[in-house]
DNA sequence: CGGTTTTGACCAGCGC
DNA sequence: GCGCTGGTCAAAACCG
């Protein structure tokens, strides 16, 4: 699995921030020699010790954190691998109870909102694959969930691309319609996106996404920030919600039937959950985010100086 | 005026 | 073959 190599990568900050110290000493035994022994002098070398002792301090702070990291995400391969075994023992005729006896393309999909109890369920993208097999079998569906307000009856999913709606039906096993959506970028583009209110929880907005884009995301190349690649690997199969734009997105799990996204980092919606919980732990904690700070400081630093 | 949305009609796949 | 259903088309309406 790849998200221990992933953590380590972005942890494994090499943290050299000590091309001051040399420089400090000459400097102290040059005034000492030359007898400027001045006051202000030794009070910025104070200052930069302990600046030095806290970077230091920070360096040791962040690799204990990076060790830590590790032994979770050890634990929580165990515990994975512990689950696909347990998964592997339940009989499949009880996890897809819900389409026996229906069409092969009518399945609920809005059983699922929200719980995670059919991430695997890679015939997301097979809703036309029984009409339109040429299409599905290379075309890459997504699925984000997005919480909105109940009274908000626009079945707009804002993900930072234009769509144009070019239909809207009622359907057999939802009482809201399901509005249809092609990028407007179309033709030169062939994604399509589908929304549709949940059955269950009329607050949450159940988006498929067909196809790839083949252009930027207008409101992304805006943006002067560099999104994390974790961010990048979890949410590209449109490349939904990187934008802090999307504030709405409150919910995101992105399905995907492309193999290597489900296998390299979305095998399981244990592993969704812990990631988020994971992430939002060490986004919520103020030394990490301290640490993680001064590690890229003191990296900036270094390459200054290099 | 051009782009978008709405909405009824049409088409194709599927089950009976 | 027929009816049901989901997906798409395209003309009309709408909007900035």
């Amino acid at each position: 699995m790849g998200t221990t190599n992933m953590l380590g990568t972005y942890l494994d900050f090499d943290l050299n921030i000590n091309p001051l110290h040399q420089n400090d000493e000459t400097l102290e035994r040059q005034l000492e020699e030359d007898h400027f022994v001045d006051e202000e002098a030794k009070v910025s070398i104070e200052k930069q010790k302990v600046l030095e002792e806290e970077l230091n301090r920070v360096s040791d702070e962040n690799k204990k954190l990076a060790g830590m990291l590790t032994m979770m995400c050890e634990k929580y391969n165990a515990l994975q691998t512990l689950l696909t075994d347990l998964k592997g023992k339940i009989p499949e005729k009880e996890v897809d109870v819900k389409s026996v006896g229906k069409r092969k393309s009518n399945f609920d999909e809005n059983n699922n909102v929200v719980g995670l109890d059919r991430i695997n369920d890679s015939r997301s993208g097979d809703e036309d694959s029984c009409k339109r097999p040429k299409q599905s079998i290379s075309k890459k569906v997504s699925r984000v969930f997005v919480k909105v307000d109940k009274s908000d009856s626009s079945l707009l999913v804002k993900d930072g691309y234009q769509w144009r709606k070019y239909g809207q039906k009622v359907t057999k096993d939802n009482p809201s319609p399901r509005a249809y959506f092609r990028c407007s970028f179309a033709p030169s583009c062939p994604v399509k996106k589908k929304v549709q209110r949940s059955a269950e929880d009329q607050s949450v907005l159940t988006a498929s996404y067909e196809g790839e884009h083949n252009h930027l995301n207008p409101s992304k190349s805006k943006m002067s920030l560099v999104t994390s690649p974790l961010l990048k690997t979890s949410l590209s199969p449109g490349s939904i919600g990187t934008n802090s734009l999307e504030s709405n997105l409150t919910l995101n799990m992105v399905e995907s039937d492309s193999k290597k996204h489900v296998q390299e980092f979305q095998a399981s919606p244990m592993q969704k959950v812990l990631i988020e919980r994971m992430a939002s732990s060490l986004t919520s904690d103020p030394s990490y985010i301290a640490a993680l700070a001064a590690a890229i400081s003191g990296r900036i630093l270094d390459q200054t100086r290099a």
